[in-house]
DNA sequence: TTTGGTGTTTTGTGATCACAAATTGCGAGG
DNA sequence: CCTCGCAATTTGTGATCACAAAACACCAAA
């Protein structure tokens, strides 16, 4: 009776495997804006063949989080500060949407999850651990928005996190995590009282926070 | 000297190539929801080989156009209604902002195009031409937010219309598109005064017009 | 007519390979 | 020190194939 909650990380396809490994990779802003991939190198690195390394880039680069140049030249994007606001701007636009969804969840389990979530982005800041940090806070985010049971929209928002991943990784690795505002406490309280405003509010503060820091970061 | 406008569709991967026609088809709403493609019948189709079809058809699941069960077959979307709002959700978020942007184009030739693509608009509504009036509302919206110089936002749109399109030529076909109202001349109007406010108007409710077109078709 | 099972066919998957194009490394010439 | 050019290498592409699993068709039993 060993690992029920596998994750079933095994059975899967192997261009599954490779696609979340990859996926996982960038969203830790583990890889660097620009940085260059090779089909063979994936498919060594994970022991697979061409094949599905191939399929599982294709993929990311559908979703934006990566970059083939004509060529088939596979990198990291880098946008710039203009492609960036307009992310920001969707996530302005989706992620308010999603929490006052969100927010006539009545259920006591997702606040409990939300608020573990948040003590741990709490040891990160402090500690300055980016990458626990940027996964931390897409898990809480993650996490909310899933109550608003509109897998459409939340799909939406996860593509513009993948193609924002890598330049907030380089963000938090320059001015630390140590002086941001958490919003997240204001939302649970929100949440809690079941105020759809209150917590759409708190979650915009919060992407616009990231949004300042990036402008501030630039230059 | 010929074709010096081929939209180059030769020296192209085999895999764009196979790409660009599947979309198209599913743009157009030529192919049903829940209507199940093989990857030998593509191959086959197209006169090319599984592989480039393969990585076609795993880039428009990603673009969540096509989905693809867990034993791999592949099959056109057959969105329930509360998905459909959720995109539609979608749409009314974005397009207007999207159209807010475009409004300060001061560009005479956008106005141009955008005033001959409603032309064909109008015959395809009064010759009853589905198919054609979805392509060239497409177009008429596409060709509107690119001036909006946005493209992380336009690509956004661009999937949610994928996944959209299906059911709205199933509803053009059955209610018919001659008793559609046209907002595209008051979005001419207003962009012609850069009067970005009117203009998001207009946007919206040309989309809440297919939003409630949908509803009435459902039942 | 419906249900259950069984054998056939269809289908996606992943590995391998030849090929062409792009990239890189390096040395000659300025 | 920089730039150009050529050769060696790296890299993505697309076809093919064996394989396992899923879907399907068909027939017998209730």
């Amino acid at each position: 009776m060993q690992a029920l909650d596998d994750t079933v990380l095994d059975n899967l396809p192997t261009h599954e495997r490779v696609y979340r490994a990859l996926r996982d990779t960038v969203m830790d802003g583990a890889l660097a804006p620009g940085e260059v991939l090779t089909l063979r190198g994936i498919a060594e690195r994970l022991s697979v063949s061409m094949t599905p390394a191939r399929e599982a880039v294709r993929r990311l680069a559908a979703e934006r989080a990566l970059e083939m140049t004509g060529s088939g030249r596979i990198f990291v994007p880098n946008p710039g500060l203009d492609q960036l606001e307009d992310l920001f701007q969707a996530r302005l636009l989706l992620e308010p949407e999603l929490a006052r969804r969100a927010a006539s969840s009545p259920d006591k389990t997702l606040r409990k999850r939300l608020s573990q979530i948040d003590s741990s982005i709490d040891e990160n800041m402090k500690s300055g651990d980016a990458v626990g940090y940027i996964r931390n806070n897409t898990q809480f985010h993650r996490t909310l928005y899933q109550a608003a049971e509109a897998p459409a929209l939340l799909a939406l928002v996860e593509t513009v996190w993948l193609q924002t991943a890598p330049m907030m990784r380089r963000v938090y690795g320059r001015l630390g995590t140590r002086e941001l505002t958490d919003y997240h406490e204001a939302a649970l309280a929100a949440l809690a009282k079941q105020d759809a405003k209150a917590l759409a509010q708190a979650i915009e503060a919060d992407v616009a926070q990231g949004r300042d820091l990036l402008r501030q970061a630039q230059t």
